[in-house]
DNA sequence: CCTATCATGTAATCCGTTACATGATTAT
DNA sequence: ATAATCATGTAACGGATTACATGATAGG
């Protein structure tokens, strides 16, 4: 009986990208968590390959190496590892994510507004212009991508909003 | 020579904390996040002992023991600790947040909107409400406070707007 | 050809979470 | 008194980051 250790958010992740490709190597996955995911949630790439491994010990991956020149491990979905994946995508998320950012902590700690504004204004006003690149450019992306694309620039709009204000001297309410 | 770790975000926390009470034992610090800090930036009680130890190791607190009855530990800051405080507020954020939403993921991975849009909703809109009804509460809050807290208040209805329209089964954009 | 970068993976470290444990207060 | 909760701390575990390492590919 395989082990059943706790699925984290990258468990997840890695469930949801190889469902979505069908094979994956722990390299291709990184690809594809460069390729839009990892705006919002990024994953070093050391543990896309401890965290194939323990789903595959698990009983949620199926793991095979490539019998030619890399021999590079290859895994796919198994039953179980479907069956988790939909369970949580079913499942509302219950928990209240926090903003984290180091900016805003700086701020509660008494860093001078004036000082620190600018420079995060300029942050976010560059990640704001690429979201929205990237929504001209990308509009064949599946629709759970461009729904997370469309949370991030909301989000990056909101700090521009936030800093600039604050960048002006002005209190951020 | 004292050890010189790596500075977390963690460890500015527990220096700003200190900074700010000017002595504290680690319960002290726990009253303190969970005060107004907690909201966007939760720390675990144990690691409050875990890394004012650490941070006394470094020498960057003064740790001494209450000499009467429980005995407890008791952190203030040290030249040190107060110079990579300020060194550390005096620097602008580089890094970029990432939004680390768990709705969000799961929407990526093609969870049906009008399943996860209402629950998300309903988080949202009790944790902005709870926010409104902090700032009514407390004018009197430091400004970093404060700014913080109208942070999180634009945030939650960033939120608010983006699962409502999914929820409606509008596409977000 | 040579070297820079990409591709691919393993090993070690450490922070953060979870679990455990016990002494003090408060409430009933 | 006794239960319940608060206060205070330590220990163990594990996931995530960082460091290390080597084979392939492309650019000059």
């Amino acid at each position: 009986m395989p082990e059943r250790p706790k699925l984290t958010p990258v468990s997840y992740i890695v469930l949801g990208l190889v469902a979505g490709a069908g094979r994956a190597t722990p390299y291709d996955l990184k690809r594809m968590v460069a390729g839009g995911l990892g705006d919002f949630w990024s994953v070093q790439h050391a543990q896309l390959y401890t965290e194939t491994a323990r789903l595959a010990a698990a009983g949620m991956l199926t793991e095979e190496r490539e019998p030619d020149g890399r021999r590079r491990k290859v895994y796919e979905l198994t039953a179980a590892g479907r069956a988790a994946l939909s369970d949580w995508l079913a499942t509302p998320a219950r928990d209240f994510t926090e903003l984290r950012d180091l900016g805003l902590l700086k701020l509660y700690f008494g860093a001078d507004p004036r000082a620190l504004a600018p420079a995060q204004l300029e942050l976010h006003e560059a990640k704001l212009a690429e979201y929205e690149a990237l929504r001209r450019a990308g509009t064949d992306a599946p629709a759970g991508a461009l729904a997370a694309l469309e949370a991030g620039i909301g989000h990056e709009r909101e700090w521009v909003r936030f800093w600039r204000r604050l960048a002006k001297g002005q209190t951020p309410g």
